[in-house]
DNA sequence: GTTATACGCTATC
DNA sequence: GTCTGACGGATTCGG
DNA sequence: CCGAATCCGTCAGACGATAGCGTATAAC
């Protein structure tokens, strides 16, 4: 370890990263993290950590790159004047764009970067818009890979990529600032909290590093800079929800998008899910919450859906999602409209609610909440109960209204920021495989896959449904989820035995596989919904688009007693689609009352 | 030289 | 979003 | 009663479909 803090090398840091990725076990990987940020001038370290998490700034500025597998790859190619098809090709076998940099990168055995330089030079990169930027950042980054060291270019390649795959996450350097700036890894929970509440790692571990225990303890929510969303986790029965949680709240589950809303006076922000900054997005929300809030500052939090503003109707998640947009915002609120269920409460006027109960923030919001059904703000509806049975109803009834399940809460439980844990429950109508849509699917070929998978031969499989009129196999599937390690092997072999030069007469398919293959086989595929695609061909019609399966995962085993014209057909792919769009879609609230001319007059929400 | 289309990236779930 | 697999802390088991 | 086995939650990193945006490229 090096003792005194000159500017790091960005070798050196590189070589960190590359013990780091030799290193299993989390505890030795804190241990490593530790010593390089101990290393690591204090005015280093923000960047170091950025770096770290394989991002270059924090998250709520929007700082993008633009680059992706595809430029990088061009990038390859011309910092290292070899064939783009060249580094296609040593892509697919390897995997992973950085190891592919450093195998082409040759024989530098020295460089002059340094980790400020390197890093100077990444931010030059999202700088670039306008004609010709796309070249200008390509022309950046191959110039830094021409003065890279072939392990310096396989960490700069996965940096860009923003995929170390160091086996390091937020967690674990958390713990190497626990036990490197405050000297004891139980101090964890101080960090987490100063992170949770900032949203960036970087500044939170400068300060640690700089003033210690006694730094991070007054850091609590601030108005203007969004909190890390708490998160639910996955139960699949209301049985198993009372037994984990005893007596819980439950909500309905939207199927929208997350929002987090601050309000300082006359001054509203809203942050997505990933802590994006979308305030210019929804004027219609943030008015509604400076005209419904009966608070001057506060943070609050609810999911946004969409209605049709004639009919009152839920829109799916599809087009509720095209509300998140930069152009034509006025034309798309008056046209879909949003409601916010608000669900929880996190700040209000100088006080910190975080470490309050479930149950007290929710009454607290319904109280600094006003309006009428009119209102696009709306505070979820909750029940109590500790009964199964009465839980199972009213995630019955929900589906019943069409919506997407429920969350169980713990009604004592804080606010647990940037976690996943069992405070939070939810129960969706797919975790119960019996009531949920279930598709026979047709293997066509399969896609070789990145980073681990790399090393299976095998990331996913094309999937399709059977067309008996016309003899034909059209795709309705990716899936890249539910094997084991094995069955992924498995999987392969049997492929592998009935793989093919190129695309069979009878599939019918945009997607070009890396591996085409006869179809035979055929694999259970659960999935949650069934969208319209403008890449699949299952029910493609000319230009109309076609049907995909929303989250599929395969179930275990192939379906051994099924051939491929007895799997589903893409007829029972579109009735699946029509059941459920014709299923009573729960209407948004105000047009619940009784007067049902009060729905069809929506007043102009951008206003 | 202008407009339409294609492509890649990043975000949502 | 779903999912698997590894890890590490907590709990239970067996001698 | 202690070490070993097992359980379970957390963490990390694979993978899915889709829409909008910015830029490049093709078409006119």
């Amino acid at each position: 370890m090096r003792s005194h803090r000159r500017p790091l090398l960005f070798s050196e840091l590189a070589t960190a990263f590359a013990r780091l990725e030799a290193t299993p076990g989390r505890t030795a990987s804190a241990r490593l993290v530790a010593d390089l940020l101990a290393g690591t001038a204090r005015a280093e370290i923000p960047p170091v950590v950025y770096l770290l998490q394989g991002q270059l700034r924090p998250p709520y500025e929007g700082v993008e790159l633009g680059i992706g597998e595809r430029l990088l790859a061009r990038v390859l190619a011309q910092a290292y004047r070899v064939p783009e098809a060249q580094v296609a090709r040593r892509y697919r076998s390897a995997g992973d764009l950085g190891l592919v940099a450093e195998r082409l990168a040759g024989e530098r055995l020295r460089s002059r970067l340094t980790v400020a330089g390197a890093y100077r030079s990444l931010l030059e990169i999202p700088r670039a818009s306008g004609a010709g930027s796309t070249t200008r950042k390509t022309n950046l980054l191959a110039a830094l890979l021409g003065a890279a060291t072939p392990v310096e270019a396989r960490y700069l390649v996965r940096i860009v990529q923003g995929r170390l795959r160091l086996g390091v996450g937020d967690a674990t350097i958390i713990d190497a600032a626990a036990a490197g700036a405050l000297g004891d890894r139980g101090k964890r929970k101080l960090i987490e909290q100063a992170y949770n509440v900032r949203s960036d790692l970087g500044s939170v571990l400068q300060l640690a590093y700089a003033r210690g225990a006694s730094g991070l303890a007054r850091i609590g929510p601030k108005v203007g800079i969004p909190v890390r969303p708490a998160l639910a986790q996955r139960l699949r029965s209301a049985e198993d929800i009372i037994e984990r949680l005893g007596t819980v709240q439950a909500e309905p589950k939207y199927d929208g998008f997350r929002l987090q809303f601050h309000r300082d006076g006359d001054r509203v922000w809203a942050f997505s899910r990933r802590l994006e900054d979308v305030s210019e997005m929804f004027p219609d929300l943030t008015a509604a919450v400076r005209r419904q809030l009966r608070a001057r500052r506060a943070i609050l939090e609810g999911e946004a859906v969409g209605y049709d503003p004639r009919t009152g109707r839920f829109l799916p998640f599809q087009l509720t999602m095209t509300r998140k947009r930069v152009y034509g915002v006025a034309e798309a609120a008056s046209r879909h409209p949003l409601r916010l269920f608000a669900f929880d409460l996190l700040y209000a006027d100088g006080d910190d609610y975080l470490h309050r109960p479930q149950e007290e923030r929710r009454r607290r919001l319904v109280a600094l909440v006003r309006g009428s059904a009119d209102d696009p703000v709306v505070v979820t509806e909750a029940i109590r109960t500790s009964r199964a049975d009465e839980l199972q109803e009213y995630f019955e009834t929900m589906l019943g209204q069409g919506l997407e399940g429920i969350v169980a809460k713990r009604p004592d439980a804080p606010y647990r920021a940037g976690a996943r844990g069992y405070d939070w429950v939810k129960l969706k109508r797919a975790y119960q495989s019996r009531i949920s849509d279930t598709v026979d699917v047709v293997l066509v070929g399969y896609l070789a896959g990145r980073g681990a998978r790399a090393e299976l031969g095998i990331g996913s499989l094309l999937g399709a449904v059977y067309d008996p009129e016309g003899q034909r196999f059209r795709t309705v599937a990716k899936i890249g989820s539910g094997p084991s390690e094995r069955q992924w092997k498995e999987l392969r072999a049997m492929l592998n035995r009935s793989a093919v030069r190129s695309r069979p007469a009878s599939v019918d398919s945009l997607i070009v596989p890396d591996v085409w293959v006869e179809p035979r086989l055929v694999v259970e595929v659960l999935a949650d919904e069934i969208t319209r695609s403008p890449r699949h061909t299952c029910g493609k019609r000319g230009k109309e688009p076609g049907y995909a399966l929303r989250f599929p995962r395969m179930l275990d085993g192939v379906r051994v007693d099924r051939t491929p014209e007895t799997a589903t057909t893409e007829r029972e792919v579109l009735d699946l689609y029509r059941l459920q769009s014709g299923e009573s879609r729960a209407k948004s609230p105000r047009f619940t009352t009784k007067n049902p001319l009060a729905a069809s007059a929506p007043r102009d929400p951008t206003r």
